[in-house]
DNA sequence: CACTCTTGGAGAAACGTATCTCCGAAGGCT
DNA sequence: AGCCTTCGGAGATACGTTTCTCCAAGAGTG
């Protein structure tokens, strides 16, 4: 009795105001203990039905709701999950502005639902340290740049972290991105087939891993076809200094009839360049640029552009994410690789475990000439192999 | 001693693996109390600055970071706040879709961050019960419904709503919303100045607020200055039905001279509409819609719109919520209607306090004949007040 | 010297849950 | 009858903070 009065009755001299019931109220109403009661609600223990649906009753009826809490303190799980972005952005979320990002974290955000997990969207600082009042089961970091001391701190705090874009030198438990240098090669060969003779590329300043591997894969390519390399740079956080750089590549003397533009607003950029310089697109130039938005339907002429599938991205960064949590003891950060399903791993050339995302090119009028030009490869007559 | 060293020297036979450093451990390596150490670190008590800085340099060389779930529990206060939206959308966010909703989001996360909080964006149901697992210190509401089960179940549970839209029926703390009204009569005018005869509303077909009171208005406007109502409905969810109401609306034998989209879409939707009839914008056809995408200032004709001004309607949320969060004193929800500041209250009709936002109309060519008719009110000529 | 005040800090009680351990009782078996 | 097993559930501890209460010792004061 002394123990079962204890357990129920005290609040000692406090004021019994409206406070929300707890579990031990609900244990005092349904007349068992609080052990039972957890176990009824969490579905676990050994009771006959009847108890555990008594005390669900109970439950209810005093509209007991378990402090999330209290829980993540004892099971050490909050069922929250961290997205980030280190570049892009000395002020808090430009970043979403930028049609990737957007979906990407709009699809993250869904498939940590699907799972039961919740997303919360933080920067990368701030000058109050939101990181340090959140408890985070897991994290995701878009872009992490060489030895981000964001992640290095998670690391060593035992959060899992999984990357959007192939890190440089992190402790992350994985990563997943798109085949920058297939992709681009992929771009390259399709404009070289529609005619193109010399290829130019626009380009950014910044040293992320997508700019550097797409800018090596087109010099890469440049080198081995004999082309003489046709390419500006600029910030590409800076959207004004996008249309001056599309400006430059057509005012060169070995102007190029053919460009492929390495962010979203390339496009329109390079197509008023183009105006300005009475150039046709596409019989006087081909245009491709890489973009998620689909205002390049309809633009004149529509823009082949060349999607970095970023819901697929962010679906399974998530995915990935939850698997390391859900499965490693959490701690010791253990061979959590061998969590992974082996379809998802690239060769075993040790750690991280990483998965190479496809993209994909969707054609329209601005990189096919009209006339297709009888060109190095002619089209194969329908029958032969 | 036997205090201090069952206060520090416990962890009776589990492996002292790689645990993360508590407070305890700090405590000890420092030499003093629990207590100590939690002022030291938090700014609180009186402690000479000298142990104060001896305390932090011990914790940070231990790497101690204090948990975030047993902090929330004792303090009360998650540092979270939750975005929901209640309508649109059985799938779980489609609605980051809308320019509306990923622009207010962004500015809701932005204004939180500033202010030491995090904001997670949650379903308004999903089959996990994400809600149950999340300490919240507070909603953010998006278009909550009559009787929202979901603000009911907040209140109940005492924590602080804030709704986007004002709420039909729901015991919110605060509201904010646009004076939908004016922004319709405005615009309704805007026209009639332009030399409108006959205006016409593409509206939708469900009972949000927003919906509503603009239709509403429209209606009102109509019966005052005798004009028939001309307008079209379907459901705003639907891209593809757009384009048939749009389609509808200037295929009616009584077609209008000037249209107001109400949704994002309606623009292009009757731009195309109008182009399939023969009808030349504005030449033969007014056109404003409300949106909060800058295509239209690029479209041919650019058209006019109205903005709903997202990004403040979201900062001023958020921080009413933050406002409420921290003025009340937690459990009981007695008046929080007096701890915000009267600027923002309309007038005392009673609670919940709500503050109008205003609208932006963006004027351009397709709402402005090419030369201006000499109508009903012509110009003012300079001078004359 | 007896006293109050201030300084610096220690103790311990929560916060509300999950879960490990253990126990009584009832039945089944030999 | 004695023993083992299963059932149903109670007790108690730990999660890691924050904070309320209280105490000892020195400093000032009459």
């Amino acid at each position: 009795m002394t123990a079962a009065a204890n357990q129920s009755g005290r609040r000692p001299t406090t004021s019994r105001r409206l406070e929300r019931a707890g579990i031990r109220d609900v244990a005092a109403a349904a007349g068992v203990s609080i052990t039972t009661v957890s176990d009824a609600l969490n579905g676990k223990g050994r009771l006959p039905d009847e108890t555990r649906s008594r005390v669900r009753e109970v439950a209810e009826r005093l509209g007991y709701r378990p402090s999330a809490a209290a829980r993540t303190l004892r099971t050490g799980r909050s069922g929250l999950i961290g997205l980030t972005v280190t570049t892009y952005g000395e002020e808090p979320f430009t970043f979403t502005e930028f049609a990737y990002f957007a979906e990407m974290a709009r699809a993250a955000t869904s498939a940590a639902l699907g799972r039961g997990y919740a997303l919360v969207v933080l920067p990368a600082s701030s000058r109050h340290d939101v990181w340090g009042n959140i408890a985070l089961d897991g994290t995701v970091v878009i872009d992490p740049p060489d030895q981000d001391p964001l992640v290095s701190e998670l690391y060593r705090s035992g959060v899992p972290v999984v990357s959007d874009g192939k890190p440089g030198n992190c402790p992350v438990t994985a990563w997943v991105d798109n085949d920058h240098e297939a992709a681009v090669l992929g771009i390259l060969d399709h404009l070289s087939e529609a005619g193109a003779r010399r290829i130019g590329l626009l380009t950014g300043t910044s040293t992320d891993t997508y700019t550097r591997l797409s800018t090596e894969a087109y010099l890469d390519w440049c080198a081995k076809v004999g082309q003489e390399p046709v390419y500006e740079t600029y910030p590409a956080h800076d959207p004004a200094a996008g249309a001056v750089a599309a400006d430059r590549l057509l005012a060169r003397p070995d102007r190029p009839d053919a460009v492929y533009g390495l962010f979203d607003p390339n496009g329109t950029d390079l197509l008023a360049a183009a105006r300005r310089y009475g150039l046709r697109v596409p019989d006087d130039l081909l245009l491709v640029c890489c973009s998620e938005s689909d205002v390049y339907a309809t633009t004149e002429p529509p823009i082949t552009t060349l999607s970095l599938k970023p819901r697929k991205i962010g679906t399974t960064v998530v995915n990935l994410l939850i698997d390391a949590i859900e499965g490693v003891d959490s701690g010791t950060g253990v061979d959590i690789a061998r969590l992974f399903p082996p379809r998802f791993r690239t060769a075993g050339t040790g750690p991280p475990p990483g998965t190479l995302m496809p993209t994909e090119l969707i054609v329209r009028a601005s990189s096919q000439r009209r006339s297709p030009r009888t060109t190095v490869s002619p089209p194969r007559p329908p029958g032969e192999v």
